[in-house]
DNA sequence: TAGAAAAGTTAGTTATGACTAACAAAATAA
DNA sequence: TTATTTTGTTAGTCATAACTAACTTTTCTA
C-alpha cells in the first residue's frame, strides 16, 4: 500500500533528464518546453528524448500529453532539486578544497552528482559548513528541496549608463568560463554598461579600471544584480 | 599508430570485473581461479561473467585462453590498482571527514572509485596528506599504480599461544564489521589466542582485558601481524 | 484557409550487460 | 579407465538507452 514514490531507483539517465527539463523550464519561464528543445539540450535524437518522456511519464516524475508541453510532476521536481543541490556542493567541495577552476568543476560534478547516498551529501555539506552558494554563484538548495527562486537579470539586459554587479555565471561551457576568467571578470565584479551598439548588439563593458567589448551572446550568459539605473 | 591502451573509456562494469579478477589472484594465490569463481565473486551467472572475459581478453586487459585460469595483463593489472586506489582513497575520505562508520564506507567507495577523473583523485590524495592506509587497516597504491604486497596472516593461521596485532580486516561484509566493533576490536588491538577448539574449528582469543569465541569463518576475515611466538 | 515548415511520435535496429537452458570439456572418483 | 561431477561455453532472450528513417500532428505563413 505504499504510495510513496522511490526516488532512490532513477538510472543516472533518468536523473539527468529529468534535471535537463527542471532546468529548461526555468530558464525558459514563458516558451513552451517541448521535446525537441530537450533532445537538443541533452545533445540526443529527438525520439531519444520523446522514448525518455515517456518513461517517465509512466513513471510519474513528468506530467504531459501528447504534442503538449513538458511538465514535471512535484516528484520528478524534487529529484530535479535535489540532483542539483548534488551537483552545486560537490562543484564547491572541488572548487574550495581540491584546487579546481572554475571551468573544471562542471565535468566532474556532472558524475558525482549520482552517486547515491544522503548520509555522503549532508556530511559534505556539514563538513564545508553550510555554503550557499556555488562556485559559479548559484544558490545551493537544502535538503529538504527548497529551490529559492532568484530571477536571473542578464547583463544583456541591462540599460545603457547603469551599473550592476556579477553575481552569477552559466556554467555549462569550459570556454565561456575561461574567457571570462581571461578578461578579468569575476564574481561581484562591478560592471558599467558603457555603450550598447545596436548594429550588431555587442556591448561595451567597464570593470576593474578596464574596458571590454562582449558579445550578445556572451552577455546573456553573465548573471548581474542591478546597482544603479 | 597508438600502441597505448585507452584506460580511460571503461565501463563500470568492466572496472569491476577486473578489480575483482585481481582481488582473486590475489587471495588465491596458489589455487586456480577460474570463471566460476569469478561469477560468485560478482553475483551474476557463470554466463555473464563469461561474455565479460571474452570482452575483456579482446580489448587486451585479461590474457586467458579457453578453459584456462584467468589472468590480467599488465594493463588489467594497472587498472584494477588504480581502481583500489581510488577507492581506499574515497574510504578514507569518508570515514576521516564525513563521520562514516566503518561499515558505512565501502558501499558508497563502490559508486565513488568509478568516477572518471585524475585530478580528482590526486588532490584528494593531497587534501589528506597523503594517508597510507584505508579504515580498514589497508596499504594505499601510489599514483604510478605500485601495489604493496603484503602477505596476509589470517587470525585463523596463528598457533595457540601466540600473540598478534590486528592490522586489516576484510571489508565486503556490513554484518561483519559491526561484528567486530561490536566486541570491541579494533586495528592495532593486541589478540592473543587462548585456545584453539579442534572439534568446530573455533578460537578462544583474548585482547583488550576481554575474552571471546569465535568461529574460524570469523577468523579468516581478520589479518594480523605475528608479534611473539 | 490551404500548404509548408516545424515539432513530435512510432517503428525498427544496435550495443551493453544481465538472464536461463543446453551443451562441451576438464577434473575427480569409482 | 570409465563414469560422474564440476567447470566452462554457447545460444537465445530481455531491459536500457541510444540511433535512423518514416510518419503524424501542430503551428506558421503566404
Ligand atoms: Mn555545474
Ligand atoms: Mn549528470
Ligand atoms: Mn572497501
Ligand atoms: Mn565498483
Amino acid at each position: 500500500m505504499t504510495n510513496k514514490i522511490n526516488l532512490q531507483n532513477l538510472t543516472k539517465s533518468e536523473e539527468d533528464y529529468l534535471k535537463a527539463i527542471f532546468q529548461l523550464l526555468n530558464d525558459n519561464e514563458n516558451e513552451k518546453v517541448g521535446n525537441n528543445l530537450l533532445a537538443d539540450y541533452m545533445s540526443v535524437s529527438p525520439a531519444s528524448s520523446n522514448n525518455m518522456i515517456k518513461k517517465l511519464t509512466s513513471k510519474k516524475y513528468v506530467s504531459s500529453k501528447k504534442y503538449g508541453k513538458l511538465e514535471l510532476t512535484e516528484e520528478g521536481r524534487l529529484v530535479a532539486v535535489r540532483l542539483i543541490r548534488k551537483h552545486r556542493l560537490w562543484e564547491t567541495f572541488l572548487y574550495n578544497y581540491l584546487n579546481f577552476t572554475w571551468d573544471e568543476v562542471h565535468e566532474v560534478a556532472e558524475q558525482l552528482e549520482h552517486i547515491k547516498s544522503h548520509k555522503l551529501i549532508d556530511e559534505l555539506e556539514r563538513f564545508m559548513d553550510f555554503p550557499a552558494k556555488d562556485p559559479h554563484g548559484e544558490f545551493i538548495p537544502n535538503a529538504q528541496g527548497d529551490y529559492v527562486e532568484v530571477p536571473k537579470v542578464m547583463l544583456s539586459s541591462v540599460k545603457e549608463g547603469d551599473t550592476c554587479k556579477l553575481v552569477a555565471v552559466n556554467d555549462g561551457s569550459v570556454d565561456f568560463l575561461r574567457y571570462v576568467s581571461n578578461i578579468g571578470l569575476m564574481l561581484s565584479s562591478e560592471i558599467e554598461v558603457l555603450e550598447i551598439r545596436e548594429f550588431d548588439n555587442s556591448l561595451r563593458i567597464g570593470f576593474e579600471n578596464k574596458e571590454e567589448t562582449i558579445t550578445k551572446k556572451f552577455a546573456d550568459n553573465v548573471f548581474v544584480k542591478l546597482i544603479s539605473k
